[in-house]
DNA sequence: TAGATTGTTAATCGATTAACAATC
DNA sequence: TAGATTGTTAATCGATTAACAATC
C-alpha cells in the first residue's frame, strides 16, 4: 500500500478531508467516486486529488474511479486509524470534558483510556465513558500502561512541564489545547497544536478585507 | 500601513504566531527583536519573516531590527484586531463553555456579547461574563445588534440550517466549532471551520511514522 | 468496442531561500 | 565610522495544474 516514503506535510494535511468525506460516502452506501467529483466537492482540482493519492500507490481503476470502500480503508491504513492507538486526557475542566463527552476519538485512530485532574470534585466521575483519576497517579499510570499520546486540556501556565513529564515517560506524540507553542520534536515526539486564537484572529483578518473592499 | 493587496493565505495563517510571540516579547518589556531571532525562535528562516513582514510595507529599521511596540501594532493592525469587532456565540454545552469562561475573545480582535442556548436550566446564566439567552431570541437579536460574527458550538446536525439562518440576518463570519464543513465562501462569508478530528487523525500519522523508523 | 477515468510526466505557478546593496 | 540588519531582487525549490497515454 504505501508507495513513497517522503510524504509532503500538504499532503498530509489535506488526507483527515478526504476520509471525512469518503467516510461519509461509505456510510451513504456509494459504492464508487471519481477524482472529478470529489473535486467538485471539496473545492480541489480533479489532478492534486489523483497526484494525493498516488503519493501511496494508486487505489484507483481507469475508466471507473475510486472504489468507496477500498479507499476508505486506504485512507485508514495511510493515516494508521485502525491501530488502535491509546490515549490519555489531562485537565478535566470544560474543554477537556467538551472532548470527553463529545469527541469521537475512536473515529480518529485512538482509545481513550481515561482521564486525569487534581479536583476532588472530579476525581471519580466519569465523562464520555472515561473515569477521572488523581493527576498524582498520571506518571505510574503511564509507565505501566504507556498510552501513545496525551490530550493536554490543563491551563497554559503548566502545560510546559506537564509536556516534559509525559514525554519523560514515554508518550509518543501531544495533543496540546493549551494555547502555548510546544515544540518537542527535537525528542521525536510530534505535537499538535490546537491554537483557538490562532483561528480566530484569521477570520477577523478575513472579515475585515471584505469590509474594506 | 497596508501596502500589497493581494498577501497569499500561507502569510496570513503565519501572522498569529508572529503575533502571539511579539506580544509575549512586548509583555516582557522588550524594545526590539531581529528577524534573525524571531526565526530561531519559531523555526523560521529570517528571510522569510522579512519577507512577510515587507508584504504589509516595512516596520523594520536597518542595522536595528524591529521596534517591538511598533511591530505589535502593526500586526494589531493589519490583523484588524483592534477594531473591537463583535460576537455571539451559539451552543452553551461544555465546548461553549469553555470558550466563554476560558477564551480571551479580546485578544484575537472580538468583543463577545452574549450566548444563546435552547436549555432552559442555562437560559439566563453567566459564563465568562457572557449572559446565555434564549435561542428563540437569535435572530431578533442578530438583526438589532449586527455582531461581526457568530460562533458555532452546537451539535452538528443543526450546524448548516443555522449557519444559513445566520448569514441572512446579517453575520459576516463564522467560527465553526461544529465538525460540518461549512462553505459560505460564494455568499462572500468567510468561515474558519475548527477541525479536532483533522488534527488528531494528523497526530496519528505523524506518531505511526515514527514508529515505523 | 467506445467512453471514462486513472496514473504519470511535463509545464506552470507560487512560495521559500539566498544574496547583497541600502542604510541605520 | 564600522557593524548590523533591513528591504528587495534573483535563484531555488516545491507544490499545483495540465495534458495525455494507458487501460479498465
Amino acid at each position: 500500500m504505501e508507495k513513497k516514503q517522503n510524504v509532503s506535510r500538504a499532503v498530509i494535511q489535506r488526507l483527515p478531508r478526504y476520509y471525512r468525506y469518503i467516510s461519509a460516502l461509505r456510510a451513504q452506501g456509494e459504492q464508487r467516486v471519481s477524482s472529478r467529483k470529489l473535486a467538485e466537492t471539496l473545492g480541489l482540482t480533479a489532478s492534486q486529488i489523483r497526484q494525493d493519492f498516488n503519493c501511496f500507490g494508486g487505489f484507483g481503476q481507469q475508466g471507473y474511479g475510486y472504489n468507496v470502500e477500498k479507499l476508505c480503508e486506504g485512507l485508514e491504513e495511510i493515516l494508521g486509524l485502525n491501530r488502535r492507538h491509546t490515549a490519555v486526557l489531562v485537565g478535566v475542566g470544560n474543554l477537556g470534558r467538551a472532548l470527553l463527552k463529545n469527541f469521537n476519538f475512536e473515529a480518529s485512530g485512538f482509545k481513550l483510556l481515561c482521564a486525569f485532574d487534581a479536583d476532588k470534585m472530579v476525581i471519580g466521575h466519569e465523562f464520555g465513558g472515561a473515569t477521572v483519576r488523581d493527576v498524582s497517579e498520571l506518571y505510574p499510570y503511564v509507565s505501566e500502561h504507556k498510552p501513545d499520546i496525551a490530550v493536554l486540556t490543563v491551563p497554559h501556565s503548566i502545560a510546559p512541564d506537564l509536556a516534559r513529564g509525559l514525554v519523560q515517560h514515554g508518550v509518543r506524540g501531544l495533543w496540546n489545547f493549551t494555547g502555548v507553542d510546544l515544540h518537542l520534536d527535537n525528542l521525536g515526539v510530534p505535537v499538535e497544536n490546537v491554537h483557538f486564537s490562532d483561528s480566530l484572529m484569521t477570520l477577523c483578518y478575513q472579515v475585515n478585507q471584505i469590509e474594506a473592499e
